[in-house]
DNA sequence: GTAATCTCCGTACAAGAGTACGGAGTCAAG
DNA sequence: CTTGACTCCGTACTCTTGTACGGAGATTAC
C-alpha cells in the first residue's frame, strides 16, 4: 500500500507535523524504518488516529486518549469512570458559561438604556 | 501605607509572581523605586488588580482585558461592542459543550445496559 | 538523469497565564 | 548586629497541542 507520512496525513485530514508529534509523544507507534528511504504507515496508525481525532471531539484531553487507548482491553468500568468523570467537568463547565452568559447579558442591557456614552456601565460594574 | 509587593499579593490572594507578571505584560504600572529600598504600591495597583481579576471571571483574556482598560475613558459603544463579541463566543461554547455531554450521556447509557465487561461501548465507538 | 517533491530528524516557536530559580541587596526583630 | 524574611531582576521553565524551519537524503516525474 506504500503509505507515507503525507497520505496518512492527507487521508486524516491533519498535518504531516501532527503525525510526527502524536510520535513523539509514542501516542502512536512509529513504523519501523526500512534499510532505506521513507517509513509506511499500516492501516493501524491510520484507525488509532481517528480514534484519537473522534475521542477529542468527545473533549478528551491526548493525556485521558493516552489513558483510554492504554484502557482499550480493559473493563468497561475503567472507560465508564473516566467517562462519567469528563461528563461531570463538562456539566460543570456549562453551569460556569451559563453565568457568564447571564452576567454579560445583563451588563449589555444596563448600557443599552445608557444615554450617556461617555461613562460604560461594564466598565463601573468591574470597578472596585 | 507601605504596601510592599507581598502585601499586595496577599491582599489579593494572588502570587506576588502574578504581580511581578502583570507589571511585565503592562497591565499594571510598575511603581517608581525608591532611592533604595523596596517599591510600594499604591491603592490603584490593587484596584487595578482587583478589575483584571473580575472581568477574567467574566471570561476575558489578559489581552481584552488591557483592551477594556485602554477604553476605560472611551465611548460606551465600544466597550459594548468587546461585550457582545464575548457574550457570542460565550453561547457558541455553550452548544458545543451542550452537545458533548449528549454524546457522552449516551455512550454512558449504553455501558449501563452492557452486561460484557470485558467490551465497552465507548471504546467501540471510538473504534473506526 | 536531473529537477521537483517528499521524508527524516532535531530543534525552536506559537499562545496564554503564570511559576520557579538564583544571587544580590534590604528590611525588621530580637 | 546578626539572622531570617523579604525584594529585585533577569531569565528560564511549566502545560497543551501542535506548527515551522533547515539541511540532508530519498523518491518520483518527466
Amino acid at each position: 500500500m506504500n503509505r507515507t507520512i503525507s497520505h496518512v496525513a492527507r487521508e486524516l485530514d491533519i498535518n504531516v507535523e501532527t503525525v510526527r508529534f502524536y510520535e513523539r509523544i509514542r501516542l502512536i507507534a512509529q513504523p519501523p524504518k526500512p534499510e532505506t528511504g521513507y517509513r509506511h504507515y499500516p492501516d493501524e496508525t491510520v484507525h488509532r488516529i481517528r480514534f484519537i481525532k473522534r475521542a477529542q471531539e468527545l473533549g478528551f484531553t491526548l493525556e485521558e486518549i493516552g489513558n483510554l487507548l492504554s484502557l482499550s482491553d480493559r473493563p468497561c468500568a475503567q472507560v465508564q469512570e473516566l467517562a462519567e468523570y469528563k461528563l461531570s467537568a463538562v456539566i460543570d463547565k456549562i453551569a460556569d458559561l451559563k453565568r457568564l452568559e447571564s452576567a454579560l447579558k445583563a451588563l449589555l442591557t444596563q448600557c443599552q438604556s445608557n444615554n450617556d456614552d461617555e461613562h460604560c456601565p461594564i466598565i463601573d460594574s468591574l470597578q472596585p
